[in-house]
RNA sequence: GCGGGUGUAGCUCAAUUGGUUAGAGCGCCGGAUUGUGAUUCCGGAGGUUGCGGGUUCAAGUCCCGUCACUCGCCCCA
């Protein structure tokens, strides 16, 4: 065994797996690009103030997950952890506010320094839809229907769960982290001391905590849903609506939250079970603030991340390989020929194997296991006549083919 | 970042309580077949047992460290 490891948390995509991946991010880009979506993709690496600024001081991705350094000009710069935020600031860069609304989906590779598991790496890679500039509920209904026709698509959605919940607005926020702080205090002896720190930092927190003991306070504690402002209730209620009107079936989950500071409103998951403790495999929500919070004008949005991997994982069945077309020449006029023959078949976009030394048996060998569907077999006898051999390789059957008519007798295999 | 498990050939796995030359299947290479693959038969190569240290007459096996993977926590896609 080779001492040459790939930097811990990340890996290799070799032919099998890079099929999987191109499998769902194609999928992924296809369904987004029936609802209107285009594709855009934003730098790998931005300021870290972009990420800073949006996803909140006290969350993880930000106080211990980053790739921050300093680059030679001096500046500070970070591999980015998530998608949304480049795109919001693309949108700021760009002055694309006034071309509003705006539908994007993009896929890439993200950088998060956590510790390896199943379906978590350091680099990994998410597809993701962005709205922009769409602040009717209808724009909730729509992003979540994407995500949904995605994993229909990638054959996974019958073995997922969507999650939703509402963050309701400032106002509701507002008053509800009163309520729970309050609730709160009255267990302070009781509670984990990770809940004591977000009690602190982050209130709404507590709610998401796995901690037996915590949960037990938290399921007596008071319910969003009673502090939200009628408007914010009424939104959420246009949300479902929407949802139930296309079918899509969902799990109210109050104590859902979202780690990201800049979710408000929806918010939401989809999980698959059977991938274990990393099983969330699109989750998003709604974030108005967020471009005002990067200094840009107040813009309404919504969108999902998903991640590439972890799809790829409920993938049934690997794709098949394109299967391409051997040519086996005899002889050193044949090689000639071979070269010639594959560039005509190729410009006629043919997939066409050569090999490059090796007898008929080992030239055939090979054209067996790359799966080729046929092989074009030119030898003395054949070329002086004008012609080829052309055996198909999974029944065995031969046949003589003129050369000029090569291209109609494999039409069938392009 | 915390706790548990695992690490033997390219892959999947064997190897009595520590015991002598670490095995098998698949795959790979060669031959039977220098103009016919996939099937069949014969032969061959391939290992510092993740890495480093320790205990012992003796370590793949026990101990410590380290790296990687893995399961859970945490976090999240």
């Amino acid at each position: 065994m080779s001492g040459l490891q790939p930097v811990r948390g990340t890996h290799d995509l070799l032919p099998d797996d890079m099929r999987r991946f191109r499998r769902v991010a194609d999928t992924c880009g296809r369904a987004a690009l029936c609802f209107g979506y285009q594709e855009v993709a934003t730098p790998i690496f931005e300021f870290t103030e972009v990420f800073k600024r949006t996803l909140g001081d006290t969350s993880d991705v930000v106080t211990k997950e980053m790739y921050t350094f300093t680059d030679k000009g001096g500046e500070t710069v970070t591999l980015r952890p998530e998608g949304t935020a480049g795109v919001a600031r693309a949108l700021i860069s760009g002055g694309l506010s006034q071309h509003l609304p705006l539908k994007y989906f993009y896929v890439g590779p993200m950088f998060r320094y956590e510790r390896p598991q199943k379906g978590r790496l350091r680099q990994f890679h998410q597809t993701g839809v962005e709205l922009l500039g769409v602040k009717e509920p209808a724009g909730d209904v729509e992003v979540i229907a994407i995500g949904v026709e995605f994993l229909r698509r990638i054959g996974a959605w019958d073995r997922c769960e969507l999650e939703l919940n509402t963050l309701g607005d400032a106002a509701s926020r507002q008053a509800y982290r009163q309520v729970l702080i309050s609730y709160l205090n009255g267990f302070r002896d009781q509670l984990s001391k990770e809940s004591l720190e977000r009690l602190e930092k982050n209130p709404l927190r507590v709610l998401d905590s796995k901690d037996e003991n915590d949960q037990k306070i938290v399921a007596n504690a008071p319910i969003y849903t009673d502090y939200l402002t009628p408007e914010a209730t009424a939104f959420f209620a246009e949300v479902k609506a929407g949802l139930d009107a296309l079918g899509i079936a969902y799990r109210i989950n109050p104590r859902l939250v979202r780690g990201l500071d800049y979710y408000c409103h929806t918010c939401f998951e989809i999980t698959c079970p059977e991938l274990g403790a990393q099983k969330t495999v699109l989750a998003g929500g709604r974030y108005d603030g967020l471009v005002g919070l990067m200094g840009g004008p107040e813009t309404a949005g919504v969108g999902w991340a998903s991640g590439v991997e972890r799809c790829a994982m409920l993938l049934a069945e690997t794709p098949r390989a394109p299967r391409p077309i051997a040519i086996v020449p005899l002889g050193e006029a044949a090689e000639h020929t071979a070269t010639i023959l594959a560039g005509r078949l190729r410009r006629q976009d043919f997939i066409v194997d050569l090999g490059f030394s090796g007898n008929m048996g080992k030239r055939m060998k090979r054209a067996n296991k790359i799966d080729a569907v046929a092989a074009v077999i030119l030898g003395d006898d054949e070329l002086a006549r004008g012609e080829a051999g052309l055996k198909l390789l999974d029944s065995g059957e031969q046949k003589t083919v003129r050369l000029d008519e090569l291209e109609a007798a494999l039409a069938a295999y392009r």
